[in-house]
This record gives structure tokens, C-alpha cells and sequence, in this order.
DNA sequence: TGCGTTCTGCGATCAGGGACACAGTGCATC
DNA sequence: GATGCACTGTGTCCCTGATCGCAGAACGCA
């Protein structure tokens, strides 16, 4: 598993200016701060590589009739009663991308970061794409409709090539995380995923340690295996020294160990 | 699991003038004879729909250049030593894509007809991309150079878009079967795999029943299980009257059965 | 500050499958 | 035909991880 096979379900290009998520306000607050910046200062499409080829004109059209939506903790952004009519731009917050089984597990696909886009599958005219999508943090989205994308996208081949290439990723990216979940043991799983994240993950201030925002139960999602059974996994890290622990913040020491043990069978 | 998960890696148009393989001959006659339909008689392009969007003359230039090779019975097309630097396409026979773990144990990707392109991973300028390819079969593969790909495709804006189709298909195949491989046991990842194949599996002669031409060691290998637990399992399907097994065959008789178990947990 | 909700940490029990070890049995080649 | 090999059926042991049940701790909110 690798960072980019988690962060997303396609394009993620870092937006430095997209997250200005300090913590400790009021809700409501922040909320209205999310939607300004969003609305007034920011354009949805710039700086995601995927629409660089766009005109400037273009985006202009395409930022006017597609106005961020913002949404709360828990929220779905999208699921089967509700199916993908447009394509989703991450401006702020995160999402997971989750399926789910008859009996009620869920399976997570990807926890995307801001710049990441979603519902790409409408691009490709895919139907019955049952996926689910859900805020895990008060998050800012924006929409295209089905017909921009149709104007803008379809007809423009430089997309098309770029499009391929994300998928193209995203499918090496699936086969290996494939092979991970049948051939090897749940330590291993758990620390190259650590490892993916970990890539992905904002350093801490001082020390060259980074840390990855997800409780044991999202963890524990995106490995396909019960809270319980990644807790121990990670109490056992954790007294290795690889990692240190906080409520739904997990700092990653030691990359190396990790990485001898994500390579070992058992 | 669906058919088109495991059957194709790229496109896959059946191609029945493809796969004249009559059985019972000696081997040095049957390549002989199937190197020669697939040099002389027949296109590798013509008929897949990937290349469908090329001329006449492109296809005349590419066939040119692309001589049909022979592959035996468990021989490597392709793997981590010699890199993929061509595009293939299957004229007959089948080949198994694979992926192998520190250990040695593998997991089978995916199983090829007929038809199917493969190494596609060359047109969106992937690296690394760490599957082997291997003939189960005595298999005829047409090899498109770096070059020839280069020149006849990249430039071609449809085929491209053509390519972000094929690759979503794969996307979502992954993904479910990603979310099987997590959440459902044994039982019912293999009535779903069964239910899979049978899609693409020809028909029996008389009766509406489908044979899958595979071993247990091979489904296993597509299951990401043992030889013996799949055994077991196809045993408790074939006492349940679901399919009859004969060496290398499986026969599907009650498609609705199997679909049940595969959506139960148990 | 106080309270409730989330997160995390164990422990006990249980079951699905993995690892091995063989024993039959078609099929294929000679 | 005869011989071998590749497939398949089982059986036993064992171990990982799922399940269930709590308990303590940290944090968010009122």
C-alpha cells in the first residue's frame, strides 16, 4: 500500500491555500469561513492538474455555476440513493470513500485530502458505480454538473490522456492493495499502510516525524479488518517504538521498522 | 466478482475466428498451426475495439512490424526481469496475470481470452508496474513495440478516451473486488468468482449450463486461498448439486444458487 | 466545570482457513 | 495398454483475527 493508493480516488494535488483548518472554533464559525474563502477568493479548478488545460475562460464558466457546498461531520456527499450526477472537487476537509457489504461492513477506498477529485467515474460514462461518500470532517465541495463535464471535458482530448493516466495509478495502486489483502498477514498490512499514509502526512514542526490524522477505527476501515485487531497491531508498534499514539492522531517514528515489517510475512 | 473483472485486463472483443484450438493434436503440429493462422491469415488489431479507431494503413503498418509470438504452457510473457516495453494482445490460448509476494505465494490478476490487450500499462507511461504475465495455455501474443505505440496512438486523441473507459471498468472491478476479498469469506467469494467466469464461460452443447475451464489450484490462485480450501469448497458446492466438476472444468448448473451464497456472509 | 461521547486498551472465546500429509483417479504421453 | 503426472478429496493441527464485553481516558460541548 502507498500513500497515493489511500489519498485518492484521483487527482490530489496539494493546495496549500485549501486547508486553513485552524482548530478550536466554534463550529458555526468556521463553517461560515470555509464557505468564503471557498466562494470569494478561490477558484474550485485552479491548481488541480487535471483541469490545467482548461482555459482560463472556461473555469471562469465553470466556477460560477458550480457553487461549494459545504459538509458536516458524517454527512454523505454522495451514496447509492443519491448516485453520481457530477463530478466532487475536495477544496477543504476530507472525505472517505467507503462501500459497503450486505451485512453492514464497510470497506474504505480512500480517505482523500483537499485537491483530491471524486466521482471521476462520471467521466467515463460509468453507471452502477456503488460507492459511498462521506465527510469525516466538516468539509467544502465542489460540484460540477454532468453537462460541464460534458462541455468542457469530453471534448478536450489532453483530459482524456491525463484522466487515463489517474486511472491508470489508481489501478496499480488497487492491484497491489489487492495482493496486500491476500497475502499477507494483518501487521504487515497495517504498517505499509502507516507507510502510505505516512507519505502523505504533514510533518511535525520540529522533528522530521509525521503525523497521520485517523482514529484506530478508519484505520482499521482501510485495512479491512476489525477496530479491536488494529488496536493491538498498533499497541504493539507503538511499544516497538515505531509509532506514537494520541486520540485519532498517530506519529510515525520509526519509517524504516515499518518498512521491514510491512515486507515480512508474518 | 463479475466476468469482466477477471477476464480482461484491457479489452476483450471475443474473436472467434481467434481460437480454432481443436484438441488432440500433437504439440509442434497445433503451434505450427496456430502460428501460422495468426501470421498469415489474420490482423492482431483488427476486431479490438481499442483499435478500432485506427486506419487501415495503421493497422497494415503495425501488423508489419508486430510478428505473432508462441508461448508454451507456463511460460513467462512478460515479468519483473524483462520489463514491459510492448503492448500485447492475445490472438489465442490464455495467459494468466499475476502478482507474487516476498514469500512466493502469488495472486492471479487476472485470466485472459482471446482478444484481450495487455501490458496497457505502457500507454499511460507506467513504471514499475510489477505484474507477470504467464501462458497456461499454448498461447499466440502479438507484440505492439514501444514505437509503434508511441506513433499510432498517443497521438490519437479517441483512443485515449477509449483507454479511460477500458481503465474505469478496471477500476471498479478492482474495488470490488477489493471489498470481497475484505469482507466476504471464502464461501461466497467463490460463488461469486464462479458467477464471474461462468458470464464468460461458453456454453454446453445442449444444455444452457456454462463450463469454467480452470483447475482448483487455479481459481485458489484467483480467490487468494489455498488449492485445498477451494477444493473443499467446490466439494460442498457440487454435494449442493450448484455445479459438476470434472478435471479442470467446472460445470455451473444453477447460476441462482450460487448467486444467493455469494451475497450471504456465511 | 461537568457531562456525555468517542477513542483506546485488554481479555476470553471461537471459527475460518492456512499448512502439511497423503490417498485416489483421470488424462496424457509413450 | 502401461506409466506418470497433474488434479482432486480429506483429515488434523494450529494460529490469526473476528466477536463480545467492559473499563478507563481524552476531548468536545454546554
Amino acid at each position: 500500500m502507498t500513500d497515493r493508493r489511500l489519498s485518492d480516488a484521483c487527482s490530489r494535488t496539494v493546495l496549500s491555500a485549501a486547508t486553513p483548518v485552524t482548530e478550536g472554533w466554534a463550529p458555526h464559525e468556521r463553517e461560515v469561513d470555509l464557505l468564503a474563502e471557498s466562494g470569494e477568493h478561490f477558484s474550485c479548478l485552479s491548481f488541480v492538474d487535471i483541469f490545467s488545460d482548461l482555459t482560463e475562460q472556461d473555469i471562469a464558466a465553470i466556477d460560477r455555476t458550480s457553487p461549494p457546498r459545504l459538509f458536516s461531520s458524517g454527512e454523505l456527499v454522495f451514496s447509492q440513493s443519491e448516485p453520481v450526477t457530477a463530478l466532487f472537487i475536495l477544496k477543504g476537509g476530507r472525505i472517505r470513500i467507503f462501500r459497503v457489504a450486505e451485512d453492514g461492513k464497510t470497506l474504505t477506498i480512500a480517505i482523500l485530502e483537499p485537491g483530491a477529485v471524486f466521482g471521476e467515474m462520471l467521466l467515463i460514462g460509468q453507471q452502477m458505480y456503488d460507492n459511498y461518500a462521506e465527510a469525516i470532517e466538516t468539509s467544502v465541495v465542489c460540484q460540477l454538473s454532468a453537462a460541464d463535464v460534458e462541455e468542457h471535458f469530453l471534448s478536450n482530448p489532453r483530459i482524456a490522456v491525463k484522466i487515463s493516466r489517474l486511472l491508470g495509478e489508481q489501478v496499480a495502486r488497487l492491484e497491489e492493495r489487492l495482493t496486500d489483502m491476500a497475502l499477507r498477514p494483518l501487521t504487515a498490512r497495517t504498517a505499509a499502510t502507516l507507510l502510505t499514509l505516512e507519505k502523505a502526512a504533514p510533518r511535525t514542526r520540529f522533528t522530521q516525524a509525521r503525523v497521520v490524522k485517523l482514529t484506530h477505527e478508519q484505520l482499521a476501515g482501510l485495512l479491512g479488518a476489525t477496530r479491536e485487531a488494529t488496536s493491538k497491531t498498533m499497541a504493539d508498534f507503538a511499544a516497538r517504538g515505531l509509532i506514537r499514539q494520541g486520540r485519532g492522531r498517530i506519529t510515525i517514528d520509526d519509517v524504516d521498522g515499518l518498512r521491514r515489517i510491512s515486507r515480512s510475512t508474518f
